[in-house]
Parts: C-alpha cells; structure tokens; sequence
DNA sequence: GTGAAAGCGCTAACAA
DNA sequence: TTGTTAGCGCTTTCAC
C-alpha cells in the first residue's frame, strides 16, 4: 500500500507538506506543489479513507437512505439518487446507501462517524424518523417536506403547486369537473408526504376555481384502467383528468385512446400528467405534462446539505417550482 | 464522542478487553463480557468506522456499482440493490454506491481502502472494466456473466436457459413460428451480457427444436405497441411470442388484448414474459411468466461475495435457474 | 483470563 | 515556506 510517506519521501518532503499540498490549507511554493503533485501521479497515492477520517473527524461521505420498497415510483427514486451521486461525487463525497426500513440505520451511521451528513428520501408527512434525524450528530436534508417542519432542512418538488397548476390549466381549457388520479394507496395510506401536498394543492385550487375535484388513489398496473373507467362511469360529467403515478399512467392512457374511439369528439377526457419527461415520452401522446425534475430534486438536495456542511447559510424550505411542458410532437399527432 | 476507552473505563477493564468483547477472537469470563456488553449498551457506543478500518485493514464496506443510466430495467436493478444491502446488512456490511460511469470510480475506491469488496451489476459481454477489475486489489463479484470469462466471479440468473425454457413451453404449446421481443436496442447495442445470453438461448433452442424464430430489440415505451404490430404484420405466422422487456410489456400485453378482439380464436398470440412477479402482476392477464428473482439475485451475489471475503471457496460461475411460473388467476380469467 | 502498548495513515497544531 | 510530532480510536501483538 502506497502511504503519504512514501510520497513524501519520493518528493523529498515531509509528510506534512504533502498533506498540505492536498488540502490546500497551506501556501506552498509551486516548485514543491510540483514534486509533489508528481510524486502523488506516480505513485498513484490516494489517501487512506479511514486514515483521514479518523484525524480530521469527517468522513467525506454522506448517508442517504433510500426507498427500495414496492408501491414507490422507482423510476423517479433512481433518478433522484443519480442526481445526488453525480452531485455528490463534484464535491468528491461519496454515497454510502442506508437501509431504508428503520430510523436506526441512521443512528448507526451517525454514531459510527461513518458519515458527515444525511440525505432522506420518501418522507411521510408525519415521519416517525423526524425526532431521530433532528437527534443527529450530523446535519440532514429531507426529500420531502414533512407536516411538522421542526427545526429540519427540506428539498423537494413542489407538488402542492403543481397540484394547483395541474387545476389552472384544466379549468383554462373549460373543465369544470376534473379528478386527481393519484399515488397507489399504499403510499397515500403512509401519508408520503408528496401524496399529501399534491392532494391539497389540487384541493384548494379547485376551490378557489369553483369546480369539483375528486381524488383518486390508484393502483399501479393494468388495474389503473379498471379503476379509471369506474371513476369515469361513476361521474359522466368528469373532463379533466390530472396523472400522478408513472406506474398507472400507460394504462390510464390507453384507455382513454380505448375510451375515445367511437365516441363523439366533445366526449374526449383531456389528461395532464405529471411525470419525469422520459416517462412521458414513452407513454407517448400527452400533449400537456407537469414536468418532474427528478435527477434535479436529488442534485438540488445535494447541494444544500454540502452548503450545510460549509457552514453556509441556508434556506429551512427549497421547493423547485413545477414547470408545464407542451409537447409540440403529441399535439401534432392530435 | 464515546469512545472504547470511555466504555473501558464505564466496565472496569482495559481498552483491549472491550475490544475482544466485541470482536469475540478471544475467551473472556462471562462475567466479564456481560459488564463489557452493559457498559456498550449504556453509552451507546458503536465504535469508530475510520479507526476500526486503519487498525484492522477493513472497512466492512461493500462498494456497489449500480447503473443509474437510462435503458436498462429501473425495477429489477432496484429490486437487485434491495436484495444486496438487506443481505450485506445481516452481515453487518455497509454499501457504497459508486457512480456507475467510468472504472475509475472502481480504483479510487479500492487505493483509498474505502472498500473491502467490490459488485459490479451491468455487466457488458465485452467489458472494458474487467481488465481493471481484475487487477484491483479488493475482490469483485460481477452481477452478469461477460463473454471472457476471465478468472473473475460472476452471479447471475441464467439468461440462456430462460431463453431455452421460453422456446421450449412455445414449442410445447404447438407454436412453429415465435418471436423474442427484447432489450431496447441501446441495450443491445452495448451487448450487455443478459441481453446476448438470452438471445443466443432462444436462437439455440429454436434451432434445437426446429422452429423459427426471430429477434426484436423493442423500445420500452408506447412504441412497444408499434413494433409489435410491424413484427405481426410482417410475419402473420408468429404465434408464440416471449417478452423480455419491463417497459415495453404493458404495451405488449394491451395491444395483443386489442388485437385479439374480433379476432379468430385460433388466431390468438400466446405470449410468455421474463419478469419479476410484481411486473407480470402490475401488467395482469399473464398466464405464464418465467420469474426474473432480480431481489435473489443481489442477494446470491452479495453472499458469493462474502464467502470470498471469508476465504471460503466459491464457484466462478454462479447461475440462478429459471422457473416456470402459471398464474392460476390469469388462466382463470382465460 | 486480562492489560499495556505499539502501531495503522493521516491531519493539524506547534516550531522553525 | 517547510519540518516535527502529538494525537485521532481502534486492533493486536506481547507480556503476565
């Protein structure tokens, strides 16, 4: 194993110097920065993990603990990591994945001193993890935004605008009765916490509009089409439809096309989803979508925990505001 | 912070004993251990990862390497990384996920000591980080099984057989003319390993039979359905057809359902899909799926690379066997 | 059955 | 601008 002694020798340094060189925390003159900066190439040193961590009490890691349970949207879970481990790596922090199950995965990392800081996805509105995390030695940021803010820093999407946009833009294109099919109830049971503020941006946009909304948990499969055509028939008068849930949505999709055919043209259900981009694209005829920045959520999230751990300051709330995507492509095709 | 010498100190007994305590590589008096173990218990210490990693020369961590790209199976690679981390965790091993990209990521991890072990999930046939993996210094166990075998360890499901035991239940049921709609051509493109072993499976056992069948790479969204359509009219002597393709199956199965209405009974394509029951389940209407036990699968990786850890003696090639599943409901609603 | 103490490879005072 | 050295918290010889 090569060592900073080995490269201090090669460079005919002190070890020190060479540790300088690496953190920057020195002036050091070029010449030296040089010999050293070769010596490191050659050797191809790279510093002990638990070395550094052990004397410089930070771990250059960060504990994220994921999702990896069913009823999710695994695709915008995937994203969402991909996002913090890009992030991530530009900082040169690593991702040390927790089981997600229980709040003690968490306790375990942060008293191990394994990790400098946390990352937690799939938060429920009223978390059973949140007193846990707030415990912390380490700092944290929830993906999410749990219903007792406490004193803990969120990043999220920001579902409860995008339900209310959702709502604009159908009673914009004259629905009066619109309805929110939604996440599989497993996940509404939980009360995620973007089931919940999704629902209640939809809510309370309806009423401001003065039209009806209802919401529809829905299961993810092919059952989706089932529960669409009872929501359909159970209420003629529905003409807005607004998608939350990558697994329902080809299914709901389809059969509305199924739905249209034969039917008169003034009968048609228009549909807005929201969804990553690549989801909508390959479910493929949506004209209008709520755009879900996945990969961003998770690089957004990133970001604010390594200012957190900068020490600088930060906001307690980031929520990245929906955007409206208008497919050129679907809307010719119609 | 608490510290093995606070917990020491807490026991009445000397820093080494608390560790052996731990460790168990030495006989102490029960009575002893159990004053140890009270102590540990009240402070709730968990030793240091850093320290214990310099002083042992192992981090009791795992680096992962999991691809976040697009193209490939989002379910099953979630559903493999569940299986390794609630397998790694019983052994009490930690996981890093390594940005997927470059092999680079695979050496820093490994000169830093950061890992104890490595798993490679996406594996091409030709990889170009086999050479690397091979000469790093931390063992590797590939989740996939690459054309040059090398002296590398390999756990996967064993593609080629699934893509035989397809063709022979086609043949079975009487088709003489069956189609494999697969991977999406990126897939292919890269020639990732399962995606070559299933397809020389299939044409293996075609020949074997003596039937004929043919290859589709298929796009995993609504344009599953237009490349289904463009194989069946091509060729209106397709009657058997075996799926392999998560996001391509919903549309597959829908538009077959489509096409079957109105259409002669005998006219009606059998279809066979490669997925985790989940998937055949979220699709519905499958009666015969042949399991893809993608959680199994991190898991068997996962333990093959703790024998190895443990000096134990391992197989170089470790393939889990296909299993034919019948859903009674499915043929129930048939 | 138990302790004392020498490192593991690095960072960051303290000295020069 | 650079070097010397005292830890960081643990494992593991060596000694009893």
């Amino acid at each position: 194993m090569t060592t900073i002694a080995d490269v201090a020798k090669a460079a005919g340094v002190s070890i020190s110097t060479v540790s300088y060189v690496m953190s920057g925390k020195r002036t050091i003159s070029v010449k030296t920065q040089e010999r050293v900066a070769r010596a490191i190439e050659e050797l191809d040193f790279r510093p002990h993990a638990g070395a550094r961590s052990l004397a410089s009490q930070a771990s250059h890691v960060i504990g994220l603990q994921a999702p990896l349970r069913a009823g999710v949207d695994v695709q915008v879970v995937m994203q969402i990591v991909a996002g913090v481990v890009s992030e991530a790596r530009k900082q040169e922090y690593d991702i040390l994945l927790l089981a997600s199950d229980d709040a003690s995965g968490l306790e375990r990392a942060d008293r191990s001193s394994s990790v400098d800081a946390f990352l937690v996805m799939d938060v429920e509105s009223d978390d059973t993890r949140l007193a846990t995390i707030a415990a912390l030695g380490a700092p944290a940021v929830l993906i999410g935004l749990p219903a007792g803010a406490e004193d803990l820093t969120c990043v999220d999407f920001d579902f409860q605008a995008a339900g209310a946009l959702a709502v604009e833009r159908l009673v914009e294109r004259g629905h009066r009765r619109i309805a929110l099919v939604g996440s599989p109830p497993e996940v509404v049971t939980r009360h995620t916490s973007y089931a919940d503020r999704l629902a209640r941006g939809f809510t309370e946009a309806c009423a401001a509009f003065g039209v009806e909304g209802s919401i529809h948990p829905s299961p993810s499969g092919a059952d989706a089409a089932r529960l669409l055509d009872e929501v359909l028939d159970h209420d003629s008068s529905i003409s807005g439809l607004f998608v939350h849930n990558e697994g329902a949505l080809p299914h709901v999709a389809d059969r509305l096309r199924a739905r249209a055919v034969g039917a008169p043209a003034a009968a048609a259900i228009d549909l807005i989803a929201l969804c990553p981009p690549e989801v909508a694209h390959a479910v493929g005829g949506l004209t209008e979508v709520i755009d879900l920045p996945a990969e961003e959520i998770g690089a957004a999230a990133t970001r604010v925990l390594e200012a957190l751990l900068a020490g600088e300051p930060t906001e307690r709330v980031n929520l990245l505001a929906p955007r409206l995507v208008t497919s050129k492509l679907a809307v010719d095709e119609a």
